[in-house]
DNA sequence: AACAAATAAGGACAAGTGTCCTTTTCAAAC
DNA sequence: GTTTGAAAAGGACACTTGTCCTTATTTGTT
């Protein structure tokens, strides 16, 4: 009952019980699992072939329990999950991956954060990283108590955590480019699609526009205009479109437009062809993070490629050298540079 | 130098040194952790407050060790991380969370199956869900080894691995629905964009096309074209446009078009139009999945939704019946109903 | 066959936790 | 002050693994 039946046994849970199986002793299982020397080479295949064929696994928490390291890395995803954070994950888990650490994933909708990074710290991760945008205040109680348990810990996108070591990409450089690329364009009056929010994210990149605007000698209190204020953001491709529309019959209208992400964008670009404006000879519209949908459009639509694979490179990078070397004292801050993507809804301004 | 410095003392990494923290023996630490009875109200609140302050946590590996049972579902998601895909991955983790159950998240690259299987039985999780379509004879291993393992697994959307636990929509009933509206607005000949493909999903689908045609009294064969070996699938949004031009010029070009999904379907609503045709006036274009962008194109497209809160809905219960009772001998397979979306892309069949 | 060397077996300890058990402490009641 | 009972302390063991150590066995060589 011992070879005929090799299923019949249902689970090899411990290095015991599969010792016995193979018919070894358990240490010295542990030594052919450990690489240890001084060991015929027909033991180690012979235990090698017995785990091909049982299928046994060593158990990761033991394992865990004596050598401290654990070889995890915990990442909190936005609740949001928009397609570039999920781009981002599958990035960053696919590189740790390469360097043989494995990644714990939790969406951290508002207000769990606590639970969430408590069950990280319960699994004794290495390292957490925190993906996208989320509470500021939030996200630096985090940090805080991360650094006093002298956890490592990195956030991507969301820059200007108090503490915070973070990777991200320049928005205002972003915007900027966009600025340059429809001034270039002769244009000099732009309506802003969704830029008014208190969140420092949305901020940083009107002062990208603020910037570039004044380096053109522009004030951006005259050239731009936004009408933000007259709608209940309700779904980002249905604002857009209803903004388009509000714009499209304004006396002053501006002749391009900058959107706060590709959702707005497209759904400005088919309000004003809805409109009865044509795109890019009316006006000119442009998005933010170069998503796919922005090559779904007639026109495809312009915007800002969010460098998503430097990004995570980068972060990769970042949290391996925390785990590697001592502990910083000052936050890591990285920069990712954004690149402009033109497609054909913007064009030169009319007369 | 106790109390002065809470937080020079950097992490406590075990019960016992978290007790000697507080003043109390570490079993009665672990009662209270525990919920056995016999403490006074007051040494709780104590240990409450000292875990509050210094963030403790107990090492949930050595619980886990203890315990045998994780209370962690491992799951598998297919490569692509499609929205949908990821949506049903966020509200299956939001559901286990709620159970009290975390999980394990990995992304299933073609061949990385077994070491990722492996990976997950090594953190002895409770349960194995794959999300997504995948290879099914490397799936089809993995559910064998699993199953032998006597480790529960769930399979969402793929449908028809052999001797598997699935949860999946019935996209045949899908198509029958979308083949029935056309056909009710006078639509007796189809164009199928990208449904050219030995894989079983789409097999199925064809099928539900064909059946809900014979019901009509119509033959498959002679009321459906495809073009789809005329083409290099290359970016669904450009395989889509790629077929609606080639159809736009065909002398025999059906009235209808179904898409293989949503990305497609938007590819030829462009390619359509673009061409010269009107949706729905000269052509109808259906989708599938009902994804957000079939409300962002003009006319919106015609599509099938998926229905994912009720599929993960219904696998979260199918996992949870499987760790709660005893172990099945026939596969569990449940079948979620599709429900149709008609937006403007479809209208009355042209004279 | 005898011996030495190589290899495997098996015991022990540690890691952090839960749980059982016994012992000690403490406060309240008499 | 003594008794009583509740509450906490503290020892022991188990869970699984890696590693060290000692002992037993096998292998190869002379």
């Amino acid at each position: 009952m011992s070879k005929s039946t090799p299923k019949s046994r249902p689970s090899l849970r411990s290095t015991a019980e599969f010792a016995q199986h193979v018919g070894l002793a358990r240490t010295t299982v542990s030594r052919v699992l450990n690489g240890q020397p001084g060991l015929k080479a027909k033991t180690i295949a012979r235990v090698h072939a017995a785990m091909e064929a049982t299928g046994f696994t060593p158990n990761a928490h033991a394992l865990h329990l004596k050598g401290k390291h654990t070889a995890t890395i915990g990442i909190c995803m936005e609740d949001l999950l928009t397609p570039p954070a999920v781009r981002k994950l599958a990035a960053l888990q696919r590189l740790l991956r390469e360097r043989n650490y494995s990644s714990l994933i939790e969406v951290l909708n508002p207000g769990e954060s606590r639970r969430v990074v408590r069950h990280f710290l319960s699994m004794r991760v290495d390292a957490i990283v925190f993906i996208g945008h989320f509470d500021e205040t939030e996200i630096a109680g985090r940090i805080a108590e991360l650094t006093a348990h002298s956890t490592s810990h990195l956030v991507i996108d969301h820059a200007g955590i108090a503490g915070a070591n973070t990777v991200a990409l320049d928005r205002a450089a972003g915007m900027a480019a966009v600025v340059n690329h429809l001034h270039a364009l002769g244009h000099t009056t732009f309506g802003l699609l969704g830029l008014t929010s208190p969140a420092r994210t949305v901020i940083e990149r009107v002062n990208g526009i603020r910037a570039a605007l004044a380096a053109h000698g522009l004030n951006f209190d005259s050239c731009t205009r936004s009408l933000d204020h007259l709608r209940v953001r309700a779904g980002d491709f249905e604002y857009g479109r209803a903004l388009a529309t509000a714009f499209a019959s304004a006396p002053d209208r501006p002749t391009a437009f900058l959107a706060l992400n590709d959702e707005i964008g497209v759904g400005a670009l088919h309000g004003f062809q809805s409109a009865g404006l044509r795109v890019p000879q009316d006006v000119s519209v442009t998005g933010f993070n170069n998503q796919d949908i922005c090559a779904m459009t007639t026109p495809g639509l312009t915007s800002v490629d969010q460098q998503i694979e430097p990004t995570v490179a980068a972060a990769a990078k970042v949290i391996l050298e925390q785990l590697a070397g001592p502990a910083r004292r000052r936050p890591i801050r990285r920069t990712i540079a954004p690149q402009l993507v033109v497609r054909g809804s913007t064009g030169p301004a009319p007369r």
